[in-house]
DNA sequence: TCTGAAACCATCACCTG
DNA sequence: CAGGTGATGGTTTCAGA
């Protein structure tokens, strides 16, 4: 799909923001609310915009501790391991890599019992990992930043 | 702050959804919009809920290349470099970690010449890092799945 | 936590250049 | 054919109970 520059201001809008009603991004980008839905509807079936989420805390939710964890993976068994770790609840995010590791995996759990738990009764048990290391995340100085649109 | 049940199905509605009406919400947890409208308001200010996002296809406005950058910080120049690392656009996120780097990088491309610009021309022209390795993200398998609340 | 009311907003069919 | 208008029904928001 072509975005123009109208397009990106709204993304940049919503990305900032994702509440503000359309009767006001019309507002700021001087066009009426019903074109800026018919936009947003564009994008949204165009797969431009995947979603709209609340950023939570996670420690206001008990979520204390996060790691990165890289993995090495043997050959022929990507597809089953890669299946196994989406099923862990403490698995944020999972990522293909070049570089020392092959898989890059993001864990949110309650602390740190919570990652011994994850790394050695749900991961560690997968077949076709051979080596892994753990970076806990001390602190976050900068978190999920807007894309430059 | 102290969260109960109906909070916390409150967070996982709008970490959803994000536009989720709390006309809505309020069907579903079964209680009048206007108290929605409340504990909503004060888990905002209880920074609880610290905002709400459009999620964008990065491939869709041109941002086609993701990596994570691991970097050693030499002692003494942290703030610095943190500083300096923070004002650099590509860069989304910065976490501190133990294990193999000190800091850990998501940097958000156009394309491998961006990666070469923001690693040559940006990050290692910074003072205080000592070793770096880059691990561009060939897929990513799942990203930021909700959090279990 | 709710009710009720006013202001506000989304959404749609239908124009207009 | 992108963009606008105007109507209408739903939504937010707030005071008061």
């Amino acid at each position: 799909m072509d975005l123009d520059e109208t397009d990106r201001e709204i993304l940049r809008i919503l990305q900032a923001d994702a509440r503000t009603p359309f009767s006001e991004i019309a507002r700021r980008i001087d066009m009426s609310s019903a074109t800026v839905h018919d936009r947003v509807g564009r994008m949204e079936e165009a797969g431009v915009i995947e979603g709209y989420h609340a950023q939570i805390d996670p420690r206001s939710v008990g979520l204390g501790t996060s790691a990165f964890v890289g993995l090495r993976i043997e050959q022929g068994r990507e597809n089953d391991a890669l299946d196994r770790l989406r099923e862990i609840e403490a698995v944020q995010e999972i990522h293909l890599t070049t570089g020392e590791w092959d898989v890059l995996l993001r864990l949110t759990v309650e602390d740190t019992d919570g990652l011994r738990e994850a790394m050695f009764e749900e991961i560690s048990r997968i077949e076709g990992f051979s080596r892994s290391q753990t970076m806990v995340i001390l602190a976050t100085d900068l978190d999920d930043r807007a894309l430059p649109i």
